[in-house]
DNA sequence: TGATTATTCTATAACATTTATAACAGTGCT
DNA sequence: AGCACTGTTATAAATGTTATAGAATAATCA
């Protein structure tokens, strides 16, 4: 459910942070929903446990998750509301590539465009 | 014309390679027009000429310059389509920010849709 | 209680970024 | 031709970021 690519150049905790941010943008992980233990993340992704619990706490500073000790990570309600952008960010994502920016491209347009409001 | 902010964790290239990438979907920089020699950028930012030459060859890379030694950096044509995505990028940003997602998750959220296209 | 979980800390290695110099090689103007 | 401008290339050093490893601590749940 959660994918890593080892060769990019982006780093492993950010892929991971996004992955997870894009399941729940996308419905796959809705409001209630436990994120695997950081532990058997790491394990099945075959990175370090540092590297988990730091995606995961940017997810929880973002607030898209709620995490305790000896409970694991939960989706909070925010992931609702984020699903409401995906068929608009689905649609600038294909009039972009159709223009034949790349993906960084694009995401650097609209975090300066966000960044400015 | 073009803003850095040394205080933030983003790499010093990749901010000035995303605030020309914006002026050029925002319309302030036009097809034909020509950006700042690099040393002069690199005096008026108050970075390093190798610096400023880091995000030239990206934008290079990405077809929305053109550089050659003696004649500068120059925009092409590519700028024009991507003015296209202006309001487009405008109008996601808005919805998202509303949401209370910051310019990062944001950002993330799109790269990763486009990657998946 | 015992198992599971996140949290925090130290330490290390690898990699990326930025800076500093310096020399080199086209371009366009006088 | 000569000159001032431009990007290009090379080397090196300093700094920051990322990923790894291991260990100890504290909260939660069955």
């Amino acid at each position: 459910m959660f994918r890593i690519d080892p060769l990019s150049e982006a780093p492993l905790f950010a892929q991971l942070a996004a992955s997870v941010r894009t399941a729940a943008a996308a419905g796959r992980l809705r409001p209630g929903d436990r994120l695997p233990a950081a532990r058997e993340m790491a394990a099945s992704l075959g990175v370090n446990l540092h590297t988990v619990l730091h995606a995961y706490q940017d997810l929880r500073a973002e607030g898209l998750v709620d995490m305790r000790r000896g409970r694991g990570a939960v989706v909070t309600d925010a992931a609702g509301p984020l699903a409401s952008l995906h068929s608009e960010i689905l649609a600038l994502s294909r009039s972009a590539r159709g223009l034949g920016l790349s993906p960084d491209a694009i995401a650097s347009l609209v975090k300066e465009a966000a960044l400015e409001l």
